[in-house]
DNA sequence: TGAATAGTGTCTTTCAGACAATATTCT
DNA sequence: AGAATATTGTCTGAAAGACACTATTCA
């Protein structure tokens, strides 16, 4: 079916078609800060600025397919992404008229660092703002700097709801790694033992029996995420 | 800027426009449950079928305003609504390929009553399930009922973290009320002193010196929604 | 043995649920 | 007075923060 031999629906004046994409805002956590993933854009419009990795929606393809294809293409990671908000203000895009449905993903730092290079770089978030590698701020094309925002937002809001915290880390970690990532997420300090118990009684976690190697001093225990929660 | 003429992003051949649509779920609290506002359709397909109101947005109108237009000239209501989620299956929309933007909103009953007839209806969620006026099951068309579990869930989600609830009740409202709208809405009973107390705490209440009348009873007294959070 | 971090115990505060008592209004 | 509901008080248990203590590892 093409678009324009469909029936009309109630007002037919009322029926324009629009530019539709998926942007993708990958999160990890490097250095205790919450960082995102950018990609160095080719085209125009802001050709060379740093920016989210996104495409157009093709008329085929799902919506949380079109976001993993642009995590996959432009930002050479495979992962799990989260519809989050969609951003659609008339004038967000120079061009023309762009719906963006936004999608939020998260990884451990160690399966993003593979792919960084001059094009693609994983940049702290400082409060509001991206800032590069030379510690300035970095100013994003079209609406991304809110997208970001709202990625981030979205984050701290589901930190504990979901077991999409984990996705921060390795497949092993400690406890001490686990609260640095909420602290880092939630921007400030939690309380180690109430952290420890609500984390040990939450069901989430599974303890490997193994333990941390390569440290100056008493090595702590590693946990896994559990698939499934459980009592 | 026409979309043939604007110029092209990374890969020419992904980008074909979309229809895009926001549809709209007004909730409201009907004998102590949830109810939705749906329309009869006019027009193919599914017509004459109960459905969201819901419009295609125009080029050169924000999303929250196609919101607002859909509310206001299909639903009759003008009230405030807010993106949820943005459904976008392939085969969601059977003429077409159809991204439909979902927006839900809240309104008392007195506010939506006036505008209901054979056309216009508020109907009670049960479940899953929305029951007709003779207590049937519908069957709504497209993806609808998704649509409106979605907006049910978001609805629960943002009782307590927000303002959003008071917009089921009327401007003035007893404590009583308050907890029936949140029981119907979480869909089980709350306990009465503690409510009490957390509500009158909250900063969000503001006494307005005046009390129920008509009650056989004891009379409530009346409360409405600060503007503003307060100590 | 000491440095440094992992992990635990205890006290206190806060908050919500359970239950019941008191207060108010109308018939 | 009595019915029926509004409003409040008290007890209890769960959970988190503050603080400090014990345990473990390596240099």
């Amino acid at each position: 079916v093409t678009l324009t031999d469909a029936p009309l629906d109630y007002d037919p004046t009322a029926f324009t078609p629009l530019a539709v994409t998926t942007d993708v805002v990958l999160l990890s956590v490097v250095d205790g800060a919450v960082a995102v993933l950018l990609v160095k854009r080719a085209d125009k419009p802001a050709s060379g600025a740093f920016a989210l990795p996104g495409v157009f929606v093709r008329p085929d393809e799902e919506l949380g397919g079109a976001a993993t294809r642009a995590l996959h293409d432009k930002g050479g990671v495979t992962v799990r992404a989260r519809q989050f908000q969609t951003f659609g203000s008339v004038d967000r895009d120079p061009r023309m008229r762009v719906v963006s449905i936004g999608y939020v993903a998260v990884a451990p730092f160690a399966t993003v660092s593979p792919v960084l290079d001059d094009r693609r770089q994983l940049l702290r978030i400082d409060g509001d703002a991206v800032r590069g590698r030379t510690n300035r701020k970095l100013a994003l094309p079209f609406d991304h700097a809110e997208i970001i925002a709202g990625a981030v937002a979205d984050l701290r809001r589901n930190l504990d709801h979901s077991a999409f915290a984990f996705g921060l880390l390795p497949p092993e970690f400690s406890l001490r790694q686990l609260q640095e990532v909420h602290e880092a997420v939630r921007g400030e300090r939690v309380n180690k033992p109430a952290f420890r118990k609500r984390l040990t009684e939450s069901g989430w976690l599974e303890p490997t029996g193994r333990r941390e190697m390569d440290q100056r001093f008493r090595p702590a225990e590693l946990y896994r995420a559990r698939a499934e929660r459980r009592a």
